[in-house]
DNA sequence: GAGTCTATGATTAGCTG
DNA sequence: GCAGCTAATCATAGACT
């Protein structure tokens, strides 16, 4: 309660804010109060947010979503599916590339009369594989654009779900 | 200016809301403050802030997004990009089925020597390719995820990029 | 849909604990 | 990081244009 210099400029003289330990608390009521005001706006109109903030120097991730989502969680799951495919799609390519030196080999050698084996098969099942792979994950990114989860709990408020080694950043 | 009855209430009897008329008008001013309060937030801490706001009843998709991002465009272009590979897939795998048809039909009839063409090759090639979309749509997802794409412009509001039927909820 | 107006109450920056 | 404080500013329901 003493020398208080400018008490109450409010949204003035905004733009400074040089002080990091102002600019902390700063950050940390309006990130509140902006959620505070996306939840009423959930409960009074009855809308549909989601809200995704990332702090001044990337130190963590903030989350708000109503009526359900975690949307970096799951956007997250879909890229590390992302990846498993592909890292099945790579064994598809190495072992098709095998194959083919495998085939050419046997050329060289013998004419044909190897082919009772059941190659074909085999690589038409992991295709398959592969194909169901993708469709369930086509899904999965299709559930998270519509957002429908009809979620009980009203609102959810996550605060720094991704590390920042995890955010890649 | 005549016959105000609760002038000034605010956030007290913010729970009723039973006229539409009054709904929607509540739903723009509490949309253009929630996002306004996130433009502060953006300039004021230097933050990164994603929002999107279904309005109630369906009828759009708002967006607001710092310092880029068009999550609802990028998203959608992801998902269609899928069902193009998945189609690709599709084919690939049809292909497949008919080149095992073929060969089983071949082996039928004669034993080998029919193993000159570069069938194989080919096909190597298709499954390539489709490695190669993937890992580009890898790329975007992974890009939308990280929202770093240094825009020049401060603040993009958009209103209704989707209509309801692209929207599909 | 989007502004305007007005009284009222909420919000907030800077500070302390 | 959170909570409380205080004075100054802002936001906003409802009505109208």
């Amino acid at each position: 309660m003493k020398t208080r210099i400018s008490k109450g400029s409010q949204r003035v003289d905004m733009v400074k804010m040089k002080n990091v330990r102002n600019l902390q608390v700063t950050f940390s009521k309006h990130r509140a109060s902006l959620f505070k005001k996306a939840s009423e706006l959930c409960t009074l109109c009855g809308a549909e947010i989601v809200i995704v903030v990332y702090s001044p120097g990337d130190k963590g991730v903030f989350s708000f979503g109503h009526p359900s989502v975690n949307p970096l969680v799951e956007r997250e799951a879909g890229i590390r599916e992302l990846n498993t495919e592909l890292m099945n799609l790579e064994g598809v390519l190495q072992m098709e590339k095998n194959r083919g030196e495998y085939l050419r080999e046997i050329r060289k050698r013998a004419n044909g009369l190897f082919w009772q084996s059941p190659m074909e098969e085999l690589h038409l099942f992991q295709l398959q594989h592969l194909k169901k792979a993708l469709e369930i994950l086509k899904q999965k990114v299709e559930k998270e654009a519509q957002m429908v989860n009809n979620n009980a709990f009203p609102f959810q408020t996550l605060g720094s779900v991704w590390t920042p080694s995890n955010c890649a950043r």
